[in-house]
DNA sequence: CGCATAATTGATGGTTATCAAGACCAGTGG
DNA sequence: CCACTGGTCTTGATAACCATCAATTATGCG
C-alpha cells in the first residue's frame, strides 16, 4: 500500500506510544479531507451545530468565547498536530468560536469516526482519552495563571506553555518561537488589554527574560522564567502504563 | 441478585442515557470501597503518585493548585456523584491537591478499572469520555469568568454554575443552595480575596439578586443573573446521539 | 460563658484598564 | 521616489477596581 505524506497527528501521538498498524491507519483516515483557511478566518462559531472535529495540518488557530459586550477570552491556542473539538463533543452546538490566527489547513472528521475508534481500538481510545483530559490539566494551569498571577507572570506562563507544546512535534526547537498573534490576541489569551501586554513585554525584555524580533520571541532565561511561575511541563511526559495492550 | 443502595453515580449518569445492565454493574463496581474523611481533610496532594480515581458519595470537596508563595486557586468543586481525577489520568502524579470542604465519603477505584470499561463497554466509554470533556467545557466557562469578568460577575457565575450542577442529581432543588465554603475558599475559586468576596456578596444582596441565611444562598433573580454573565447551562443537556449502541 | 472561626468594615495603595495620541512598518498607488 | 493607508505597537495621563492590612463584629461550639 502507498504511504501518504507524513501526518503530524501520527507523528505527535507516536511521541507517546508505539502505534499499532491498525491505530496508525485509523488516525490517517481522520486526515482524508482537507480545507484551507485564510488569515483571521472563522471556521465555526459558538452556537453552530457541531458534528465535527478537526486535525490541524498547518498554521495556528485559537478558540475563544466572548461576552455580549465584546470582551473576549481565548481559551485555547491550537498548533499543527492538535485535535480540535474535544471539549465540544458532549454538546450538540459549539461552545467556542474557532478562528485562524494565520493561513491554516484543517482536516475535518465526523464525531462518529470516534465511535469506530472506540469500538475497535482500545489503545487509541485510551490515548484519545488521555489527550482530551491532558488538555484539561493544561487548562487548569491556565486557570491558575488567570486567577492568581500578575501580568508579568501570566505572560511568562503563556510563553513557557507554548514553547513546551511546540517542542513535542518539533524536537529541534531551541529557545526561540514564532508567535503569530498580535497583542490584542495575546491579551485575550491571558486576560489583559493589548496596552498592558505591550508594557509588560517591554518589562520582560528589559529584565533580560526575553528578546523580540518581529514575530519571534527568544526565551533567554527559561529556567528562571519557569521558576518564576512554578511551571511544569504537561506535554512531555504522559502516563501510558495503564493503557490496554494493543489487541 | 441483591440491589445495593442507590448509587449517585448511576443516578447521575442515568440522567443522560439509558444504562444497560452491564454498564450499571460496571459502574457499581467502582463504588465497592468506601473511605470517610473529616472536614478540611486532604485526600491527596499535588505530586503524589496517582493511580486512582474517586467517586464522591457524600459531601463537597475541591481540587486546587497553589503557587510557591501561598496563593491558591481552586480549579474544581466536586459534588456527590462526581468522578474525581480525570484531568490527572494522563500523568503519573497528581497535578492538583484534593481537599474536603466538609465531612465527606469517597469511593476510590484504580485507573485500570477504566481499562476494563474501555474494553467491554463502548457505551460507557463514550459516556465517560463525554463527562470528562464536558468538565473541560465547564472549565472554559470558568476561564472566561476569571479572565474577563468583574468580581460581581464572577460570583454570579459561580453561583449559577453550582446550582445548575446540583440540579442534575437533585431534581427538586428550587432556588436555594447550601454553600459549604467559607469566603477564603470562595475567593480562591474565583480569583478574589476573602475581603472582596464579602464586600461583593453584600452588593449582590443589596441589589436583590441573592439572599443569604447561614450557609444557604437563595437566588432571587436567576434569569437576571444568567443574563448578567451570559450563562449557559452545560449540565442539563448532553449530546449522546453519536454514542455506540449498547453492544 | 469563653473561645475559635468566620464575616464585616474602613483606610490606603498597587495593579491594571481606559482613553487618546503618536510612532513604526509594510504594502499600494500615484 | 514619495505620499497614503491600515494595521500594529508604544507611550503617557488618569481612573477604576481590587488587594492589602488592621480592627471590629458576628457566629458557632464546647
Amino acid at each position: 500500500m502507498t504511504i501518504p505524506e507524513k501526518s503530524c497527528l501520527v507523528q505527535k501521538l507516536s511521541h507517546y506510544v508505539d502505534l499499532t498498524e491498525l491505530s496508525r491507519k485509523q488516525l490517517m483516515s481522520l486526515e482524508e479531507t482537507e480545507r484551507e483557511f485564510g488569515k483571521h478566518a472563522e471556521v465555526y462559531r459558538s452556537g453552530d451545530r457541531n458534528d465535527r472535529l478537526y486535525v490541524v495540518k498547518r498554521g495556528w488557530l485559537y478558540s475563544y468565547t466572548d461576552l455580549p459586550d465584546g470582551r473576549r477570552q481565548i481559551v485555547k491556542i491550537h498548533h499543527p498536530g492538535d485535535i480540535i473539538g474535544f471539549p465540544d463533543i458532549a454538546f450538540d452546538t459549539a461552545t467556542t468560536t474557532l478562528q485562524t490566527s494565520e493561513q491554516a489547513c484543517l482536516c475535518p472528521f465526523s464525531k462518529s469516526a470516534l465511535e469506530l475508534i472506540f469500538q475497535r481500538s482500545p489503545q487509541l481510545t485510551a490515548l484519545m482519552f488521555s489527550l482530551a483530559v491532558r488538555d484539561q490539566a493544561i487548562m487548569i494551569d491556565a486557570l491558575r495563571a488567570m486567577g492568581r498571577m500578575s501580568a508579568r507572570e501570566k505572560l511568562a506562563h503563556l510563553l513557557l506553555d507554548l514553547i513546551s507544546r511546540l517542542r513535542i512535534s518539533n524536537k529541534n526547537l531551541t529557545d526561540t518561537l514564532r508567535l503569530p498573534l498580535n497583542q490584542f490576541e495575546i491579551g485575550d489569551a491571558v486576560g489583559l488589554t493589548n496596552v498592558y501586554v505591550s508594557k509588560t513585554l517591554i518589562v520582560l525584555e528589559r529584565e533580560g527574560f526575553i528578546r523580540r524580533r518581529g514575530d519571534e520571541i527568544q526565551l533567554l532565561k527559561e529556567q528562571a522564567l519557569a521558576q518564576l511561575v512554578d511551571f511544569s511541563d504537561r506535554h512531555h511526559a504522559m502516563d501510558t502504563s495503564w493503557f490496554p495492550n494493543a489487541s
